[in-house]
DNA sequence: GATGAATGAGCATTCATTCAT
DNA sequence: CATGAATGAATGCTCATTCAT
């Protein structure tokens, strides 16, 4: 299981491996009943290695946290095409996560509950990468606003606060699609549009959001690697 | 800031003085972080007492969970008028619970982010506690197709990720209230049923969602002893 | 299983009750795996009343040892007619002994096993009965060699050396017959009288020991109320 | 008395200093009584490194008994030599096993009373080493029959048990020799052949058997390095 | 006389972390 | 570079024992 134990890697290398190890400890332990040794074992490195590169638990826990962060919105960034429409950008950056959350489901343990619940260092590392986030959703819905040729009369904060819920509402329909099998990418990110786009009310009014036509859509998702259905 | 050390109290009395602190405690450091010695002493007994009456750290931290998931599930409940339309429902539910996180923020921490990242017995005691959240958001759904004179022509699969995604986006826009001052529980119910009823779609086409008239909500949730702004 | 919770007893009868419950968990679980609390329970009383008639659980077990060393040299003398040969006092001993320590195996272990185990104030108690016991095999030893008409040329410490050894044989045999399905008092007596009165010499040469006839033997053990077969 | 504190040692000697240490603890206090900080104190090493190498206070144990087993066994096959008559091998055997409980009164205190006193995985590790050395006794006993040219017509258990209580017999022996001033190994043996080859019948009668003369028998204990009389 | 309430003290065990080689 | 050897500091848990009622 562990990486196969092989002298004299450049750092760099023996580096990945250990974060590779500590993600999957930690997403499947949790932080604290993670131990260092069994990183270590997993690692196929000596313990002193790990601190020799890592410094201490903490550290490591944090790196950790930074490679994935990155990982994670480099993924929707990819995934999103910036010259198409506001719904459509959204569409692409839902798929885009939830094709990255359900081929990462460590690094998304890591990212969504071990990191958020274990106090300071580490809960403001992962709020700095879901601001990112929260902006680029707030972008979008500006955007929206504009498209609708709307000055946004909705106060800054209000809008922050609809970001906020989306983004949230992702977070858990991730946990959701990966928990309930025979729920993809694709449809997760259709459940999203039709809830946070068109909205409970028009839904029950029957008039959903209608995912664009497929080839343009298959072209993003696939720069983006991602598998959406 | 420990209650009062207070000699020979009955076992009921002790048993909910030990879970207050040990909610406290447990949303603050974290269940593996939080040591049984500072439980105890912040409930102004002996660790012996503690574990005389709640057996183990585990079944504490169960006791924990099981009573503030029971006194947000009512909280909610009482919240909620079941005469009213559906959409109203949902408001007066949103403004209950985000008054009641907003009054217990240990025991939201206990809920939302301890129980679900540590594994096995919790997981599971706060997911019942979900599931019937999810369920209720699931009728309200339902009866508002009812109400728009719609056969629900939505697959159930469809409906359940909808209720997922709602229930997570309040989850998410409780902890983004509590960190931002100056949000009120009534603040954030509003922003959610914008988000959640009116949809992006409507509220960036001028057609927000509209909070019901002052005095029957004030009733309702005067009833729920919340302080909704 | 433990004695029926009946309301104001006699306090020698409470502990009776108490040093009943007290024998069999400390005969099962040892002396230090043994809790205070279960024994209380077991005698049916609260613990402050087992300490009020006991004092300690170092007194408890103190009073345990004492009561049942007292039966067993008891129930071994009850067996012995003072009147008969050298060897057949001892083989009405043995018998009586090997059908106590059958009867009573809780007593035995506290006996054989934990009071030897535990160190001070226990051993010295549990030598003393065991010294009582050897004392008798001594006389019987020395009146043997004065039925055979020889002054015994054998030094002091040799008698009891030979006595120490005779009932350790004992002793041992008496675990071994409880612990052999089949194995009554009588034959182990049997057993004993071989080995030690015959010697393994003469049983190979074919010269082994032999009990005397039934009659007389069967009133000496109803009278100690043994059972030997 | 305890090691000299000197640091960095190989783990194999670690190891035995641990186990010599915990053989000392175990053979004074008692299983339960004895605590892995005096055990740890006593070898000179921090706890952690106790656990690291023996796994937990029961490992610990067994290795304790298991060590002691094997040492008191091969003691006693190294006293005897096999070609020799069966009287001879038992009293050459009966020879070293004195000597060697009296060498090591701890081993034996931990063989003897800890291990069968404190239940299951100790008592059958014991247990398998006294089969053995029953087994070698049982063994004699057929032997002496042969060489009296009798075919033993004594059943299969009675052999058992004659050679369980010679073996018990050898066990009480060995503690009463111990705790008597001026009683040699060669002493308690000579009693032992009395008792267990000649009988007390004989003895009575006047004769008691006679060990062998000296100088093969000097030979045969100095290989075992025991230190007869 | 009898008991529910309460605790001081200790124990096995684990873990992050560091040297000496 | 790499590691075997080693530990200080907690932590969960238990138990004999005692009051206040």
């Amino acid at each position: 299981m562990g990486a196969v134990k092989t002298k004299r890697m450049p750092r760099a290398v023996r580096e990945q491996q250990m974060l590779d190890a500590a993600v999957q400890i930690f997403g499947q332990r949790g932080y604290m009943a993670a131990s260092m040794d069994e990183i270590a074992e997993l690692a196929g490195v000596s313990k002193p290695l790990v601190y020799l590169y890592l410094n201490s638990k903490e550290d490591l826990f944090t790196a950790c946290i930074r490679r994935e962060a990155k990982a994670l919105v480099e993924a929707v960034r990819a995934g999103v095409r910036p010259d198409v429409s506001a719904d459509r950008q959204l569409w692409e950056g839902l798929g885009a996560f939830f094709a990255h959350t359900a081929r990462t489901p460590d690094a998304w343990a890591v990212l969504h509950l071990q990191a958020r619940t274990h106090g300071e260092p580490f809960a403001s590392e992962v709020a700095a990468m879901r601001e990112e986030i929260v902006a680029f959703v707030t972008q979008l819905i500006l955007a929206a606003a504009r498209e609708a040729h709307r000055d946004p009369d909705l106060p800054e904060r209000e809008v922050a606060g609809l970001a906020e819920a989306l983004v949230g509402a992702a977070e858990s329909l991730a946990a959701w699609a990966n928990a309930t099998p025979g729920v993809t990418a694709r449809q997760a990110a259709a459940t999203m549009m039709n809830f946070a786009w068109a909205g409970l009310g028009d839904l029950m009014a029957g008039r959903p959001w209608s995912p664009p036509e497929e080839r343009a859509g298959t072209q993003a998702e696939e720069r983006a690697g991602t598998q959406v259905e």
